[in-house]
Parts: C-alpha cells; structure tokens; sequence
RNA sequence: GGACGGGUGGGUGAGUGGCUAAAACCAGCAGACUGUAAAUCUGCCGCUCCUUGCGGGCUACGGAGGUUCGAAUCCUCCCCCGUCCA
C-alpha cells in the first residue's frame, strides 16, 4: 500500500448511553474546537425521522456542521459496512477543510465498523436469506446451526442455536465466498489510517438516566411526534420500512391505528428505551480506551471537563489547526 | 346477609398431593455481538453456608390450624378482593 503520506490527526468520538446528552456534548466540543460531527447512529441516517430519533435540530446545532444525518430513504436499509463507506469521505472532507471531526456514538458496531474496520465480506443477499429463512421454517429452530456447523464449525460455536439473525448472516457468507466465515474473520480488518483516536464517554447515573429518558419520551411526544408518523404514512412510506423498527415508530403506528393508547405508547417506549440504553452501555463499557464522564451531556460542567481533556489529549498530538 | 369466583416469587400468570424454590412471559442484573444493531442472542434472577456440587440448610404460594410418609395443591375456621343475588 503506498498511499499517500497524511498526518495523523486527532479524532474525537463521544459516546454514551441514548438520552445522555452526546448530542450537546458533541456540539459544544465542536464549538470550542473548530470541529464538525459525524453521527454515527443507525436511526439518524434516516430522513423523515427527526423526532424519535432526537435528531439535533437546526438550532440545536448551533451552526456546527453536521454528516450522516439524512442521508438514507426510509426504505432503505443501513449497513454497518454502508456506513463506513460512507463516514471514510466525510472524514476526508473534514481533513481537507482542516477541521477536528467529533464523531457521535450511539450505534456500538458502526463505530467499530468504521474505527476497526469490518473483515472483507459480501454485501447482504436477500434472496439467499429468503430461502434460508424459508428452510428454518419448514425444518424448524435449530437447523440453520446444524447448517452453519456443516460449513463451520468454529463459526457455529460461537453464535448461540436461537439466534437466527447472526446464523443467517454467518451462511450468508460462507455460501457466497465459498470458504468458511471464520477464516475471512482471521484475515484480520482494516482498521481506519491516518487519525488518533480520543474517546470520551458520558456516564450519568443511571437513576438519572432514566429519568431522562422519561421525559425525553414525553418531549418527543409533546413536540408531534406522532404528527411525524402520519405525515411519513401519508407520504407513502410503508409500514414494513425500515424506520418503523425503531424504538416508539410501531407504537406510534399502533396509536394512529387506535390499537395502542398514547399512554400505553409512552409507557412502552420509555421502557423500550431503557433497555436500549442498557445494551449500549454494555456495549461501550467494555472499550478500555475511553475516558468517561459521570454526568450528562448538556451540563455546564461536564462540558467544560470534557474540552479540557479533548484540548489536552489533542495537544499532544501536535496536530492541531489554527 | 346469601351464592359463586379468586388471593402464587418485583409484575402478569401457570400449576390442583411427591418429578416444585415453584412453568412461561415481563421487569431487573450481567454479558455476547465483523454488513438488520433503536437489531439479534446468552446467563443469572428467595435467603444463606461451604470442601462451588445435577451440594447443604432455611424461608416461601393471604392467615391460623388440621389430614397425610409427603400440601401451593385436600379439610376447617378466619381475613381480604371481584361478580352476582338480597
């Protein structure tokens, strides 16, 4: 590889539990340091959803630009390798204005996906998947492991027999690179060149996150949010898009269906939300490289800690602009 | 006042003599996760002891008694809750 030459610069990541103030956090450190934000959150990429997904508003924004926020259709399908093609050039354009590119976290695999690369896999293939999931039904449960461990038996070892989802993707692949999964994994990934990484974390309370959450839920539904869901129906959005999976879209289909009552629509999503935010700290807890924060996003104090550090940690790199 | 129905572990709710510390689901806790990831999946989930084992002890199915080798399950009385009749 002779690629060109380019300086290692400083790249912020801020992660953190949904609800925990990254967005503001985000955009104070872009502020204090001439940066722009990448999202990095499967829902956000999406057009169409600005309410449910707490899509930082215009004025939110505060005029800090802004990258991977609606760039997908509602139909569309996002991948954690899409993403990544998607984030390279925008990391590029922030290099090239000479900006510090603070990417946003919500969605653990994409940053991984983006930061250590994905292994050398195929795309999806949809009818492939169809058969298979037309093969589990008919033969039942367990039989896409027995599959999987014909093919590869490492593989299967490591992806528990219920788990439909990752068994199909994992003889998804084998299938069409005609080699097992598990040996394209140990040809290693390719990890993103050309920047240093700092990782900042927000931590708040847990107690505190979910009340939060709480009212987060009920400022999303206060500020129309199911407004947002009808005027996506009748712009013809169908109900099996990809956007209606996210947290609180199919409920509030429910409610406009008349289904769901709004307050049992709330009580779900702030439950749903809490699990969601516990599954990303699961996620995240586990990265022994960021610095964590106890307290939430859009807090003075945390705030200024947090540029403190980022200054700091960006400094010794050397490779700060102007 | 009378007639039924019901009271089970944080919640919903199975269980009608032993295989039951008690199904299942939810919640909770911990975790996995290389192209659906706001997804998908796994473990734990009464208390306690230890030589951590398909180990021991204790407590538990409204309350108190009783029957039985053995009771959440059967009997008696009592207390609650619901529906209906007065």
């Amino acid at each position: 590889m002779n690629m060109p030459e380019q300086p290692i610069l400083p790249l912020v990541v801020v992660v953190g539990p949904t609800a925990s103030g990254k967005s503001a956090l985000a955009i104070a450190l872009a502020q204090c340091l001439q940066g722009e934000i990448v999202a990095c959150d499967s829902t956000q990429l999406y057009r169409g959803v600005n309410i449910g997904t707490a899509k930082p508003t215009l004025e939110e924004r505060g005029g800090v630009v802004h990258h991977l926020i609606d760039v997908l259709e509602p139909a569309e399908a996002a991948t954690a390798g899409g993403y990544r093609d998607m984030a390279l050039p925008a990391l590029d354009e922030i290099r090239k204005r000479g900006r510090l590119p603070v990417l946003v976290v919500g969605t653990g695999l994409y940053m991984r996906a983006l930061l250590e690369g994905l292994a050398d896999l195929p795309l999806r293939s949809e009818e492939l998947r169809s058969r298979l999931r037309a093969g589990a039904d008919k033969i039942g449960g367990r039989h896409l492991h027995g599959i999987l461990r014909r093919m590869d038996r490492e593989a299967a070892s490591k992806i528990a027999p219920a788990d439909e989802q990752k068994l199909i993707r994992a003889i998804e692949v084998c299938i069409l690179m005609r080699k097992p999964i598990s040996e394209v994994h140990r040809a290693g990934r390719n990890p993103l060149q050309g920047w240093r990484v700092v990782k900042v974390g927000l931590q708040p309370e847990r107690e505190m996150l979910y009340r939060r959450i709480e009212a987060r839920t009920d400022a999303m539904l206060a500020s129309g949010w199911l407004e947002e869901v009808r005027g996506l129906r009748e712009s013809g959005v169908a109900e099996d898009a990809k956007i209606f999976d996210f947290i609180g879209y199919r409920e509030m289909l429910a409610v406009m269906r008349g289904t769901l009552t709004i307050e049992d629509a709330r009580a779900a999503i702030q439950q749903a939300t809490r699990n969601y935010a516990k599954r990303q700290m699961t996620w995240f807890r586990k990265d022994k490289a960021i610095r964590w924060f106890a307290g939430a996003g859009d807090e003075r104090a945390i705030q200024g800690e947090v540029v403190a550090y980022a200054r700091a940690e960006i400094g010794l790199s050397g490779g700060l602009r102007p």
